[in-house]
RNA sequence: UGCCCGAUGGUGUAACGGUAGCACGACAGAUUCUGGUUCUGUUUGUUGGGGUUCGAAUCCCUAUCGGGCAACCA
């Protein structure tokens, strides 16, 4: 077995039926596949799927195919044919993708084989034309308890049903006239083996296949043969097709197609909290704009958590701390974010950034001079080196930092009290200027110059030690502060999941950066001290305009003190 | 009341008949020029009842609870 990076020891179910089904001989080797519906973006719980479609086919020297299983062209479009192989491809990027197929797969490409499939099915008296109408539909089919009734075309020779199959090709039909049901079981207790509907009718362009086709295949024959033609050994899929199984056997067991055939395999899908991971729900948010856009920073889509900052392969390790099983749970977010946060404390550099200025003035500091002072980049990572960051008697500091009236444990700035101004200076506060209203406008203090880097020559200790900038030198910015889209952790278990959405979900700000951020390239990931993890946002930045998003806070005990 | 699936601390997951462990969270402490990081410690769990066995989270039966299935969606 190939050493997988970051994948070793890696165990599940599926992953030990991949490891008998090998050791048993019946696979010359592992191909499995990520079969996306064009039909929305991608989102957290394909990233999952991801994860372990191409996890196997690498741990197990295979390969995993990209299949678009496009057979309802009335819901889907190239913009998400483009949108989910850019984001499959960023995803594994590094990682998985030596084992991505070389060409991305359609479903749609293999609907001349899947007609002569289904012409086999009506040869051999297995399938027939139906002529049932929506309407008579529930009766026929029964319900879970009781059988259903056989369709009048049931019993149809071959011959005519081949015949009128033809002419349903041919377009002679209008929508909804005429299906192809697979013959097997009106009678079972598994609804989806009483006479599955295999074609339906669509007069409608698709996408890929263009306008050569009236007549679509269903998911369920389309999937498993699918599998088949490309040679899949491990379909693996999420647990609500587990009633599906038995349909998907059956079409393989009742076509001359190549053996070994695939076999399906079903784990339960991420189910996060505070997010809601239906296509459905998701488009709704977009299409009512409770959002930008599919790629908006607070959607739990690939796309957004791409512009949101978060890299590949912190939703990579997320995906492997989940796991893989069939018990449905949810899954707390704080392990998503501790994913990114893991990674980013070791790899992002540090810079200073106040999100909500208030003025200091330094009395003693000379008036119209200024200095550079040498800041650590990443304490994480000596190589990271260090920069220098200009000081002067005018700064910006977190409004949050000072207190007029501080509590026991409060270890910032307050009246009369020293703190340290990270890399520069010890300052006092020696007084307080307010407006007319009692809001503080300005806070007057002075610095000692002795503890210049940040040290006193006495031995002094300060209790804490805050960020500031520069005034002088300040870029201004707009910061988007994101927080979680919903304030439920199970949305979905409301009532109504847009009554829960997060009004505040995002905070714009002007803030002060500290000059070295004027002109940070998107995709650079930095920590703006003491603050969280953030990052230029990939659309909206400009030199001349700099726009950041937050990715994730920091870890904030105080808030948590605070509270109390 | 039909069929299928599932149940291990607050959450997720491991233990494949032999000491219930890991991660995240929470709490407490230590360290710290980020109330960050790091380190240490604490807390809490095998759904109930029967059985098989020297021994059961694991195998069997049963109850309970939860989820799924009745689109010409995937």
């Amino acid at each position: 077995m190939n050493e997988a990076e970051g994948n070793e020891g890696l165990r599940d179910f599926i992953r030990d039926r991949v490891q008998a089904d090998l050791a048993a001989g019946k696979y010359p080797g592992v191909v499995t596949r990520f079969p996306p519906e064009p039909n929305g973006y991608l989102h957290l719980g394909h990233a999952k799927s991801i994860c372990l479609n191409f996890g196997i086919a690498l741990e197990n020297d295979g390969i995993c195919n990209l299949r678009f299983d496009d057979t309802n062209p009335v819901k889907e479009d190239t913009e998400y044919v483009d949108s989910i192989t850019e984001d499959v491809k960023w995803l594994i990027d590094g990682w998985a993708d030596s084992v991505l197929s070389e060409k991305t797969f359609f479903a749609s490409d293999y609907f001349e084989q899947l007609y002569g499939y289904a012409v086999q099915l009506i040869q051999h008296g297995k399938a027939y034309v139906c002529e049932l109408q929506p309407d008579e539909w529930e009766e026929y089919r029964g319900v879970p308890e009781k059988p259903g009734k056989e369709s009048p075309g049931r019993s149809r020779s071959p011959e005519e049903n081949l015949a009128l199959f033809e002419r349903m090709r041919a377009g002679e039909f209008a929508d909804g006239d005429k299906t192809l049901r697979a013959k097997i079981d009106m009678a079972s207790p598994n609804l989806h083996l009483r006479d599955p509907v295999i074609y339906r009718i669509r007069h409608e362009e698709h996408h890929h296949a263009g306008d050569q086709w009236c007549l679509y295949p269903m998911y369920d024959f389309t999937h498993c043969l699918s599998d088949s033609i490309e040679g899949i050994s491990h379909s693996i899929c999420t647990l609500e097709f587990e009633v599906h199984r038995p349909l998907y056997d059956w079409v393989l067991d009742n076509l001359p197609v190549p053996q070994p055939r695939p076999h399906q395999h079903e784990f339960s899908r991420l189910n996060p909290t505070y997010m809601v991971m239906s296509k459905r729900k998701l488009l709704q948010l977009v299409e009512d704009n409770h959002v930008s856009g599919w790629d908006d920073p607070r959607m739990p889509t690939i796309a957004g958590y791409r512009r949101r900052g978060f890299t590949a392969s912190a939703i990579r390790n997320f995906c492997q701390r989940v796991g893989v099983t069939k018990y449905k749970g949810v899954t707390d977010v704080s392990l998503l974010e501790n994913a990114i946060r893991e990674e980013l404390n070791k790899t992002a550099a540090r810079r200073c950034a106040v999100l909500d200025p208030l003025e200091v003035v330094i009395e003693n500091y000379p008036e119209g001079e200024s200095e550079e002072l040498e800041a650590v980049n990443n304490p994480e990572d000596e190589a990271a080196g260090k920069r220098s960051v200009p000081f002067g008697r005018r700064l910006f500091i977190e409004r949050a930092d000072f207190m007029e009236d501080p509590p026991k444990k409060f270890f910032r700035l307050g009246p009369g009290r020293e703190v340290r101004l990270r890399y520069a200076y010890f300052i006092t506060c020696q007084s307080v200027e307010k407006d007319a209203e009692g809001n503080i406008t300005r806070l007057i203090c002075t610095y000692d110059p002795e503890t210049r880097g940040g040290h006193a020559p006495d031995g002094r200790k300060v209790k804490g030690t805050i960020h500031w900038v520069s005034a002088e030198h300040a870029v201004d910015a707009e910061v988007r502060l994101y927080d979680r889209l919903f304030t439920e952790p199970e949305p979905e278990a409301t009532g109504d999941f847009l009554e829960c959405l997060n009004a505040d979900s995002l905070k714009v700000v002007t803030g002060k950066l500290e000059p070295s951020l004027a002109e940070l390239p998107a995709g650079e990931r930095v920590q703006f001290e003491r603050l969280g993890y953030f990052t230029p946002d990939a659309k909206d930045t400009a030199p001349e305009k700099p726009v950041f998003n937050r990715i994730v806070g920091l870890r904030d005990s105080w808030a948590k003190i605070a509270k109390k």
